[in-house]
DNA sequence: CTGTTAGCGCTTTCAG
DNA sequence: CTGAAAGCGCTAACAG
């Protein structure tokens, strides 16, 4: 009763062209039913369709299936460069499936990330990636009524029940740590993220365990937690460390953006890196190359991050169990912000 | 005849749930037509509806009306950091309608852009921003059909059909080289991008222009164009540049990443920056002030740029005419990479 | 103001 | 192998 858009072509304009009933486009045109339809018939149906610049609606489709080959990705935000190469990852593989994302940017807001999680809901998203878990709020429960499967990306939450896509945070911090030692550093702090992130939480344990290990004897050197993953959080974080801490002669920042941050704290302090004191980032985001100095950092493979997750997030959405996390190895890079600990 | 997904709770169960015909439940949630049904029962159908956990399945929804609230975006890559705060922009002021927007990366492929471009059109995605406009090919005709309005975003085509939000680039370049006259440098190079893209070819354009204007009786200086806009062009580009040009002693680039290509160029020839030679950068990407020396650029309003975007498309997709572009006004940011000209 | 009804374009069972 | 028919959940005439 209500013509709003004969604008496009549908099936059965088609199924007329081809002379065919439109059952039969449908089928013809669906790879997966194609085989049931005479070839012969198959090809003039598609040439009919091509001719006629056919293409399906999604919405009949998705009405009539209940999967919308829509999925969403909830980020906490784009600018800090450490998102862009996951999300050209998780694009890159689905597409082989024919998979679009509709990306969320939730700028740390609780609010805003529900009214997200609404709109896709609402989309009928067939599958979720996260990167916005946090420790003190899982993440399962609630999402969707369990309707639709989610996989964590980057982070994890305390019950580690959701499937995620992880770096090695550990071995990432070891490295750091390790590379420290062998220039001579022998009092080396820790700039720590935020506990209530995994990632934050994570390479604190890691900075502790690899203290234990390489540095036996000492006592565990000074650590200060940045309010959030931001130059200006390092900035003031690592201002209040070292006025505390002369004898300091390293840093290991808990991520680039930290890392940063203590390169203006120590400016601000008259500091010279690397020949006074060595700073690692984490991340090895695209401008760590570009800052001076260069900096010396974790690298993550972050694209292959969103490739495994849009595999294992494939993997949950035709029925896997999804039991198992991907654990991703990090690697160094060492730049020019580290240098052999000065003799004094 | 084939139930899929009894799963999600339907507009009918609340309709029973709260003792009213489905089409009465209909018109309650839906703010557009609420005031059409008693207020009473308007409350009492929303109540059972949060009740039920019920939300709307945009699928039906989109299938009736032929909407469906979604929007593409196209860009060429994410890693540029050009994009994310353009995107942001873009979502904050779709948030307000409830648009959601699926995001295409096209690589520079154009294989690629029509697939999803094709994904997009079937998706029934209302609106279109796209970021990828060249010069040599206009962007409308084909594009789905003409059924889909578009913006062009940052870049425009030739046919300068297509309603577009833009910077001044001419105005832009002109700060730049405003800034490096009033140092003194009489000798100013050209660093441009590829001249198939619209900001490529306007900023060498505003180059001439403000050559011409302030630099009257000089010859116009040397200009050399970057195969695209990277770091790696950037340098290869600077590098051939200052080989046949040694009284040079600044370069406009055409955007930042050249303005890094630069560096590294300078750097190689054992040239000192700011001291030897002043380098300006374009866009004030995120890295730009991070980078040593800090870039002196021209500050782009990328949020904004995401925000008129969709509020251009929000008004052609209710119809609105679109025969304005919005171009923004560049600003200059004097940062540690200009310095006077050195005297000899 | 509310109920009735038709149908958006597609997939999939069921018959032939 | 192909045609017929039903219906996914919703909106929007239309009739009361």
């Amino acid at each position: 009763m209500t013509p709003l858009k004969s604008t496009s072509v549908t099936i059965r304009q088609v199924a007329d062209a081809a002379g065919v009933h439109f059952s039969t486009v449908s089928r013809a045109l669906n790879p997966a039913t194609r085989r049931l339809v005479k070839p012969q018939l198959a090809k003039k149906v598609q040439e009919a369709a091509h001719r006629l610049g056919y293409h399906a609606n999604a919405a009949a489709s998705s009405l009539r299936t209940g999967r919308s080959k829509v999925v969403g990705v909830i980020v906490p935000d784009l600018g800090s460069m450490l998102f862009p190469p996951i999300l050209e990852g998780i694009d890159a593989e689905f597409q082989k499936s024919g998979y679009m994302t509709i990306i969320g940017h939730t700028a740390n807001d609780d609010q805003q990330q529900r009214r997200i999680l609404a709109g896709l809901s609402e989309r009928q998203v067939d599958g979720l990636i996260i990167a916005t878990a946090t420790l003190d709020e899982p993440v399962t429960g609630s999402l969707l009524n369990g309707r639709v499967p989610v996989v964590l990306i980057n982070r994890t939450d305390s019950t580690g029940r959701t499937p995620a896509v992880l770096h090695d945070d550990l071995k990432g911090i070891h490295l750091a740590f390790e590379h420290l030692v062998a220039l001579g550093h022998t009092n080396i702090a820790h700039l720590a993220g935020p506990s209530v992130l995994s990632t934050g939480s994570l390479r604190l344990r890691g900075f502790r365990l690899a203290h234990q290990e390489m540095l036996a004897g000492a006592k565990l050197g000074p650590v200060v937690e940045a309010k959030s993953f931001s130059v200006e959080a390092g900035k003031v974080a690592c201002l209040s460390l070292l006025k505390r801490n002369k004898r300091v002669t390293a840093i290991v920042a808990a991520n680039d953006l930290l890392a940063i941050g203590c390169y203006e704290a120590l400016s601000e302090l008259g500091l010279k890196c690397p020949d006074e004191i060595s700073v690692t980032g984490y991340n090895n985001t695209a401008f760590s190359g570009l800052v001076r100095p260069a900096l010396t950092t974790v690298n993550l493979r972050l694209r292959d991050m969103g490739i495994e997750a849009a595999r294992m997030l494939a993997g949950l959405m035709s029925g896997n169990a999804g039991n198992a996390d991907v654990v991703l190895r990090p690697s160094l890079v060492v730049r020019g912000s580290t240098a052999p600990a000065p003799t004094r």
